[in-house]
DNA sequence: TCCTACAATGGACAATGTCTAAGTCAAGCG
DNA sequence: CGCTTGACTTAGACATTGTCCATTGTAGGA
């Protein structure tokens, strides 16, 4: 949204045509796409935007923390920009959809100093993983 | 060890040459290899044993559950032979290294009904980031 | 020992991601 | 308003990881 875009340009990033379609794609849909997904959509609305685009601009988004990469499967990494509101994903194992939820622990706290071996951990990243409904039915 | 190998053959598994290399790679060191990692070793000890099969046998030790996948980037798979003992994992974010932990509470019963959109779920895989002792001092 | 179904091989192919050299353009400055 | 400049984009080659398939080999039973 036009948050973004103005935090982007805050931060000093140079705005192109590119850099807006692909944020715009981001932001219009909040569901998980990969990288191809997102170069699809961008193309629709700029036929000449390059993959290498695509992917350098989500490699940025990424790095300034306005966007939380996803690696559910070892297929391709999915980009999420919901990534100022804390959450976990659900995955279905056959279909591959994704949902976010909000568990109500804090795992964080779960992993006690004993467990850590001098790491300094900073993050977790939970993945419940299942069948969805409808490849429950199925 | 011949542990892995002896439910292997319990289960009908034909036994090859191959099939005996590679669950020596995975038992031999309790880390946790990518594909690549497990063939160069598998080679190291027979050298015409092709990446077709060693694939093909993860891919099997999987189905059986005697070996985990495990994705922490989006780079390659590793396969964790820790199959038996439930456990969670905390990755360095600069190097790469992997370490097991288990963490005290559970993380399935942290997700209520109302956060589970109707799937069954499973399994969960909880993953924490940071940096290891190395990575953190330099 | 011989048969046969299952397994292994190797090489082509597919999917995803990264890199580079050259061209293009946003934005500040005069 | 029109330069200048360095950041941005592009196209396509390349790298990595994984999968598929037709052919050849072999484990294990009869």
């Amino acid at each position: 949204m036009s948050d973004l875009l103005e935090r982007l340009r805050g931060r000093g990033w140079r705005m192109t045509a590119q850099r807006r379609v692909v944020a715009e794609v981001l932001d219009g849909e909040h569901v998980h796409l990969t990288a191809d997904e997102v170069h699809a959509r961008a193309v629709a609305k700029l036929p000449e935007i390059s993959r290498a685009t695509v992917y350098n601009t989500l490699g940025e988004l990424v790095s300034l923390g306005e966007v939380l990469e996803v690696t559910t499967d070892k297929r391709a990494k999915r980009y999420d920009p919901n990534a100022h509101r804390p959450h976990h994903h659900l995955v279905c194992a056959r279909c591959g959809a994704i949902r976010d939820v909000r568990p109500k622990g804090n795992p964080l706290a779960d992993l006690p100093d004993s467990e850590r071996f001098g790491f300094t951990v900073s993050d977790v990243e939970v993945t419940y993983r299942g069948l969805c409904p409808d490849c429950t039915a199925g």
